[in-house]
DNA sequence: GTTGAGCGTT
């Protein structure tokens, strides 16, 4: 059979193909904060509506609303704190684009506040030889 | 009562 070795020819130049240098793209898509931003919340969500909202997916650290402090009254989104990353990333996936109060709610990865003045220790942990130990964050399985 | 796409307080 002369067709065998014709089917091989294209099915190894198809497999050749398929390796992109740009697609260096790993399936993970852990986060580098246990911190999330919640939006699109009720106004009439409060913290502990969103606590309980969130309660379940892990340990929740911080579950807090923002507020306006001039009427007091919520802005609409909030943050939220899990004690771990995991626990975080399964309450984004299983928190986005859901409802809580009547609202369609979104859950983003929240972004790093700004430095804040050096009042918190700044832990560059050195390996001994002028070294710096990068626990970089970012368990994938 | 207030319907928006928005990243905050010690």
């Amino acid at each position: 059979m002369a067709f065998s070795s014709s089917f091989r020819r294209l099915f190894a130049g198809a497999n050749s193909l398929s390796s992109s240098p740009s697609s260096c793209v790993r399936h993970c898509s852990t986060l580098t904060s246990p911190r999330l931003f919640v939006s699109g919340l009720s106004r009439l969500t409060t913290n502990e509506k969103l606590q309980d909202a969130f309660a379940s997916f892990g340990e929740l650290v911080d579950a807090r609303v923002i507020t306006d402090r001039e009427t007091g009254r919520s802005k609409g989104f909030g943050f939220v704190t899990y004690a771990t990353i995991e626990d975080a990333e399964k309450a984004k996936k299983g928190m986005n684009a859901k409802f809580l109060d009547g609202w369609v709610i979104f859950v983003d990865p929240a972004r790093p506040r700004e430095p804040r003045r050096p009042q918190q220790e700044t832990p560059q942990s050195y390996s001994g030889s002028g070294y710096t130990t990068n626990k970089t964050i970012g368990w994938c399985k």
